[in-house]
DNA sequence: AGTGGTTATGTTACTGCTAACATTAAGTTG
DNA sequence: CAACTTAATGTTAGCAGTAACATAACCACT
């Protein structure tokens, strides 16, 4: 007994507005050719019997299905629901649904699934998450299936198709030239795995941070990490039993940068006292941890609403090919002070 | 041009099969009435022609939707991607698909959403994740239109509407049991969130656990927490300056028990060699953090999955008063063995 | 053979909306 | 002021399924 009160449809408006059904959906559709006065009729009926369309219908009936698909595999925990948060965010106040699926197994069953997916729900188009957003075989059967879609900080291909992601080499950059305004001269570095090109991007960013500020950066304070916690703990521990022991260390991401914090304890140092901690991301345990992590906050939020808007507007639906500037969506990072990075006093450390 | 190949319809299918498209309707619901012949006939066809039902027109014409909704607030990371986890692997399987909105602010907001959502999605059903599953007037607004729901970890209001969880209680025994097996008799305890219905359970079922096996717990090896690391590492510094200090720590959480290997390192402690330590929830922390903690795994893909099943299987909607054991279903949990626990030798701790 | 009772399949009439075309009303011009 | 635009609204015919009823086919049993 779904019905409390019955389903109230488009017909029910047109009667209480005095005007055809047709004109309704003109109302809501947002079509130019309706005059002032006669949307407002309708909109005023719209608010009266509190109408919502029928989904399905216009699904059937027309070409937009108003559902986003949102595809993903394996991301960090935590990546999901950030996403989440903007895509639905979005989603909300423009009348959209978000469907989501894990596609995950070999490479055939990623495809299956991808091919089942947008078949049985014909999504408007499909947002891919990394990692999934580089298996070049789901790309083609999406392009195949003629479904629109936006790829969310690829690694690789990124030619395929529009995507969105954030200036990582910039934001490791910044968060360097931070440390450096804070009086450090001596910083650690843990680069990430090397498979993600990620990794490759931050590292840079902080060389040429130093570079810049001409400040000399022995190589025994650069450790290389994989992205997890275990390999940040060898990390730090190398670069804090150094006779030249650095006074802050910028690592990667933040399970390493936790890591670190970790490792300090454990050689009798503080943090940020005796060593300040950096980390990347803004992922749940860098606000958990005490003292809280200084962090890059990666805007995945923003990014979601972007990818949204993207296939929203229709621009990736036409056949004509986009313009080069329509394929790279840059979104602004945020450098997160917190208290696990203090600045270096008068007294310098020998 | 989303259409290389034009979208293949029930009616295509049927005409293959030499039936109309009531059969095939019939086959593909699984309806009885259908012989064994005509049903291979139309399954061949179906499989010819890669034939999927178009999703909103089944909505449309008949009264199931096939979208289940997953609303949720606020709940730790990693808690939706976990769900989802269990709740896509079943969807998937039964041809179902799933909607997800986030519905926040204040309890008016809340409930608005909530209205919104069921009216425009016309989903099967609702899933509520907790904190959201406690909200009153979200379980009114649903019950009132009609839709039916399923709570996950509800503390409050239990006969409000069918929901699963897990035995909070029973876990927090068996982890006693396991530490007190494993030789230890000097056991902290740190307490949970006093808000939060789970603390008492899960310090009802370490009090319990320790009075069955006749151990003594002195008051100051009990400590109140906030399930936040930094209230973890207060409580572990005090359990762990005691001159009688105990030998293993149950924190009840993952957050501060990864607080309590951090405290103990402050405190010149190796874990487990010199404290062991035991969390719950087994939140991503749990495996990233070295030691990996020994933890309860809350079943939370599992919880899903029965979930899903709830509000397929139709047994909500119907009017007649649920029996009262469909109201609860407890889902089993898992103590994951990690190496934050050892067993503690014959040499007897002073 | 005729009656009744199954069981399997077909028909018809919707579901709520929009595309495409048809119509009317209003404004413009020679 | 009739003819011609143009703007605003209405009509018709689907979209791709299912519910509900109608019918045909088959079988057993008096």
């Amino acid at each position: 007994m779904r019905s409390e009160q019955k389903n109230i449809t488009i017909q029910h408006v047109a009667d209480r507005a005095g005007v055809s059904k047709m004109t309704v959906s003109r109302v809501l559709n947002q079509d130019v050719k309706v005059s002032d006065k006669t949307r407002a009729k309708v909109m005023d009926a719209v608010q009266a019997l509190n109408y919502r369309p029928n989904i399905s219908a216009r699904q059937l009936a027309g070409s937009k299905s108003y559902f986003i698909g949102l595809l993903y595999d394996n991301p960090s925990q935590g990546y999901v629901s950030q996403f989440l948060l903007g895509a639905l965010k979005r989603c909300r106040a423009t009348g959209y649904h978000l469907v989501i699926d894990q596609c995950q197994g070999s490479s055939q069953d990623k495809v299956r699934m991808t091919r089942d997916f947008v078949a049985s729900t014909r999504v408007d188009g499909v947002i891919l998450l990394p990692p999934l957003c580089d298996v070049p075989e789901i790309l083609g059967t999406l392009k195949q299936s003629g479904t629109p879609f936006v790829r969310i900080a690829p690694n690789a291909d990124l030619e395929a198709s529009p995507y969105v992601c954030m200036d990582d080499y910039q934001a490791a950059y910044d968060m360097t030239q931070e440390l450096i305004q804070a009086g450090h001269r001596d910083i650690g570095f843990i680069i990430g795995h090397p498979n993600h090109g990620t990794s490759r991007l931050r590292y840079q960013g902080f060389l040429d941070a130093m570079r810049s500020n001409r400040i000399n950066c022995p190589p025994e304070h650069i450790e290389q990490g994989y992205f997890t916690y275990k390999s940040g703990l060898q990390a730090a521990s190398k670069l804090l039993g150094l006779v030249n022991r650095p006074t802050a260390i910028f690592a990667s991401n933040d399970d390493m940068a936790a890591a670190v914090t970790s490792a300090a304890h454990i050689h009798g140092l503080g943090v940020p006292e005796d060593v300040s901690v950096a980390g990347f991301d803004d992922v749940e345990i860098a606000s958990s941890l005490w003292p809280p992590l200084t962090t890059i906050r990666q805007p995945i939020a923003e990014m979601a609403e972007c990818a949204i808007e993207l296939i929203r507007s229709g621009k990736l639906t036409s056949d004509r090919t986009l313009r080069r500037s329509d394929y790279r969506h840059l979104i602004d990072f945020e450098l997160v002070r917190r208290e696990s990075v203090q600045a270096i006093g008068d007294a310098c450390k020998s």
